[in-house]
DNA sequence: ATGAAAGCGCTAACAC
DNA sequence: GTGTTAGCGCTTTCAT
């Protein structure tokens, strides 16, 4: 039925191992034996069989990447990175969505592991200590990205958000704001919770303002939410001049909300987001915002994969991305 | 080293089969055995490797996936479709991307038929003649998913994009107006040449108005493509007064250079997109749009896929999905 | 430079 | 209900 290296074998008067020697481009093989093995294997269209391949081997030139949601273009953007240094090491990917559910998490690394993955690369925005004990224990390297590894055991590969959050909010503080709302998804979710939140809190600190918890609002980075942030918040007392948006979404809720409102941006409020994704450019005003370097992160996430998986020395296993603030038209520039 | 089935039967004291058969859920074994040897499994932390048994079984549990760009909003709605049912029917998924090259995708398609995929589903704007031919030679069962095949040979999932762009177009001539502006991606892509145009010029004829060529900008489906095309055919001398947009995107980048040139949408200008994301409701105007359903395109292709692997048969392989115009702001309503 | 042969870890008849 | 035994298609020593 399906030909084999057998069957190329036998046609080309050479051993299964010759065969398998020009397969591979060992280079062992005399050029006319060369020849004359790929003729046959152009003949018959042999195609190796990789499944047969890997048990032999034990590799499988394939990885795993778990990612909460493909359909969210933050992960998506990432997947993309990692696929792209993937294809270029000849390596294909196990795509795998975990919706950030731990279980789903776990069940998914098992089975990757089952199916002999060479490698692992996860986005997750909550490593549980489980999770984190299943991954030390993994037999093949795993490489977190875009993801907080709190027991700095696992490879990771960041941008610095407190930072980044830090001098975000100081833009805010610069242009005079003193009531700053604070807008993110989910604090259990470690960049939220650990860094932007805490960077809000000391930037805020350095300036001599107070923190008043009526101005942070933190439940899932949305369109929606980010509309629903602005009428809670706005409605306050003493609403906020000025807000920090976790994600794109979430500021052009909170810009729509405000012009619905008849506000103008960044007039009366300004906004500055953290993630700028190609949707920051599409709405008016654009966008003043945070790179998050997702595509770059994923990429640089495979690399050091590689590195791990051919036992390549790797100088440092949490490696910080650059990050820089991308002004548009959503913050007043002085 | 690493356990297998073998360590495993040797502890329980039976024989691999045994293990085999507990491990897959063979009904015939003794309560007793499988109790021990679940135990057994459970306290070596075995784990079944699956490759070995994609070489002794032929299966592999495991789709390909190739797509134009995982990082496009429209295939990764599409991807999230599919893997929602694959993993529904315990299948893993194998992405990648072909950026819409021939090549690219012909090179994926052998390399994934070399990694014992039992199906794919491969999503491409334009499928070529050869393409056709090395997918009927296809081992393992392919389906395109919102992509044309025009020869009628592969298995596909789409919606009535001729219908719906009638509809869409229809839409906006009710609406008054003689001059459409015709916005798309590249004509070369099957959607975009074969039906959206078809659909516009047949329309326009039905209405007894003229088709002029300088109304028609494709090249890209991109948001600065929409500001361009905007640019153009506005600064024509009889300029549109109503667009169809080939996407969101497309339609954002239209509305947009239209209010940057102090026009109203849709008091002025009509837009009417032809995609539906979530982007349609993150502007303002909100996007009217022909509702494209990428992720049950991407669920129903998967779903056909599983009863092709399994030789169910298969009422039609042709599926086309039902389609709809979600009404928002951007054209009036009457 | 090439071949022979022993696995890789599992499934799938086929016996018993 | 359980065990035995061939492979599945390839890589990889080890000889020669």
């Amino acid at each position: 039925m399906t030909v084999t290296i057998y069957d190329v074998a036998r046609e080309a008067n050479v051993s299964m191992a010759t065969v398998s020697r020009v397969v591979n481009g060992n280079q062992n093989v005399k050029p006319a034996t060369r020849k004359k093995v790929l003729e046959v294997i152009e003949r018959l269209e042999y195609r190796p069989n990789a499944v047969a391949r890997g048990l032999a081997s034990k590799k499988t030139t394939t990885v795993g990447v778990i990612i909460p949601d493909i359909a969210n273009n933050v992960y998506a953007e990432l997947a993309r990175g990692v696929e792209d240094i993937a294809t270029m090491y000849r390596y294909n990917i196990i795509l795998a969505n975990s919706d950030q559910h731990e279980d789903k998490e776990l069940q998914l690394l098992d089975t990757m592991l089952g199916k002999q993955v060479d490698g692992i690369v996860m986005m997750s925005d909550e490593v549980t200590e489980k999770m984190q004990q299943t991954m030390d224990h993994s037999p093949v390297p795993i490489v977190l990205a875009g993801s907080v590894d709190e027991s700095q055991t696992i490879a990771t590969v960041n941008i610095d958000y407190f930072q980044a959050a830090y001098e975000a909010i100081s833009l805010l503080i610069q242009n005079g704001h003193t009531r700053i709302g604070f807008v993110t998804g989910p604090l259990s979710y470690t960049i939220n919770g650990k860094f932007k939140l805490a960077a809000y809190k000391k930037a805020l600190q350095d300036a001599g303002l107070p923190i008043d918890e009526a101005l942070i609002a933190a439940e899932e980075s949305s369109y929606d939410m980010g509309l629903e942030a602005w009428e809670i918040l706005s409605a306050l007392e003493q609403p906020p001049t000025a807000y920090f948006a976790g994600s794109d979404e979430l500021a052009i809720g909170l810009i729509h909300g405000a012009q619905d409102a008849g506000k103008n941006v960044p007039e009366d409020i300004e906004v500055i987001s953290f993630e700028n994704s190609k949707l920051a450019r599409m709405v008016r005003p654009q966008l003043t915002s945070v790179a998050l370097p997702l595509y770059d992160i994923g990429a640089v996430a495979m690399r050091l994969l590689t590195k791990l998986m051919s036992k390549e020395p790797v100088e440092d296993e949490a490696v910080i991305l650059p990050h820089r603030i991308e002004h548009r038209q959503s913050v007043k520039s002085k």
